[in-house]
DNA sequence: TGCTGTGAAGGTTTTCACAGCA
DNA sequence: TGCTGTGAAAACCTTCACAGCA
């Protein structure tokens, strides 16, 4: 029931493509096509999503509704994660207005902040609670999932608070290593690290040379992204 | 001479941990701590380090500096890069005050936007530019590396437009796959994509383990970052 | 003695290629 | 005929365990 965590990482760009596709009242897609859009190759999306109970029809392709429905399901976003946002600075708005938010499964439901000036003001549509009340938010609005976009030296803290809250997932922006218990898990976003691995792929000028083969699409896409356990 | 993915994404934790050893006066280190450290595995440390010709001395341990040292060559670091920001909103803005691009190695050497309100001010510690004297810019100043914090339907002409002038590294935070040539990279980071990550992990919301297992270590970190091709 | 560096083993993910169904 | 679903093989990454050096 579990997929590995490469897999796990790539099938979020499957479930928005697959809802793209049917915003623009697209029904039904190979899976050369949705591979294509989703930047893999295209045996690694069927068996993705053979890993998640998605099937297509042989000699059609995949019912975009009926797999976006099974992703949803595997990815537990089949009811709607109530998420909350602590840091209510440019970083933490920014995120707390991200329309995504709720076209991808999620609602705002806390934002919290300990500066006096923005706590009680609106932020993403919700006020801005003072972080001390956290605990009691977070019981009282069934708070599931928190994103920490506050300085470095508060992550910690403000991590431990929301384990102790209940909490079971945390995205942290904060360039730290968070420290958490067993059975919760950190998803770590960093600037600076992302920016170093550009600047290594990047280092050497000279031609390339890992592919040699030509490339069979015009427009040959490296893209690196998420994953690991 | 060059590194599996897997690993290009666990060096930046490295040398940040050992810069931020070095900040504290402490000049060697274990495998063991460092590892503890950057929330990975002792062996996977020494196999990583030795990949990029860091070596340590035996019955000792790391050299902060000199591991440093190597890893910034290694990650095309031992030089300043210079990057940019498209989108002087309030991410684009937040990144572009963000403390640790220069510490991390970087240098910001623009920033665009086409509003024409934000055109002239200063974000980040430089004047935005219009997005049409891009190309002028970025040959001026030598940009090497773009961030792009623009909304989704204008990030791929964005990225045409970088690529175009030269640019071979592109951090992507809109919610779009780009396309580009092969060639350059392009690193992907979508709000979305962590928190239905973060939703799959979290989706058996069975009771909320009290003190079961006293773990041999105080916390146990579940973390999951980064990594691919 | 202590800790690194690394063969060898093990496990996992990707790729290939094609059988099989609509 | 067209495209999925999946064995089997290959490539890859991690883990283990210990030889070897300071």
């Amino acid at each position: 029931m579990n997929a590995p965590a490469p897999v796990v990482g790539r099938l979020p760009g499957y479930l928005q493509a697959l809802e793209s596709l049917l915003r623009q009242g697209i029904t039904t897609v190979s899976s050369e096509e949705l591979a294509r859009r989703c930047g893999v190759g295209s045996a690694v999306l069927r068996r993705d999503l053979s890993h998640v109970g998605a099937s297509g029809r042989r000699g059609v392709g995949y019912d975009c509704a009926q797999s976006a429905a099974r992703l949803r399901v595997f990815m537990g976003l089949d009811r709607t994660r109530r998420i909350g946002i602590v840091g209510a600075g440019r970083l933490g708005s920014a995120l707390a207005d991200y329309a995504g938010i709720r076209t991808s499964g999620f609602e705002l439901v806390a934002v919290f902040d300990v500066a006096a000036p923005v706590v009680g003001s609106v932020v993403g549509g919700v006020p801005v609670a003072h972080l001390d009340a956290l605990p009691e938010v977070a019981a009282e609005r069934g708070l599931e999932l928190l994103v920490i976009a506050v300085p470095g030296p508060q992550a910690q803290e403000v991590a431990d608070l929301a384990v102790a809250a209940g909490v079971r997932g945390l995205l942290n922006f904060a360039p730290v290593v968070l420290s958490v218990p067993s059975g919760v898990h950190v998803q770590h976003v960093d600037l600076a690290t992302e920016l170093q691995v550009l600047a290594h792929y990047t280092a050497a000028a000279p031609a390339p040379a890992p592919v040699s083969i030509p490339a069979p699409v015009s427009a040959e896409t490296v893209v690196i992204s998420r994953e690991s356990q």
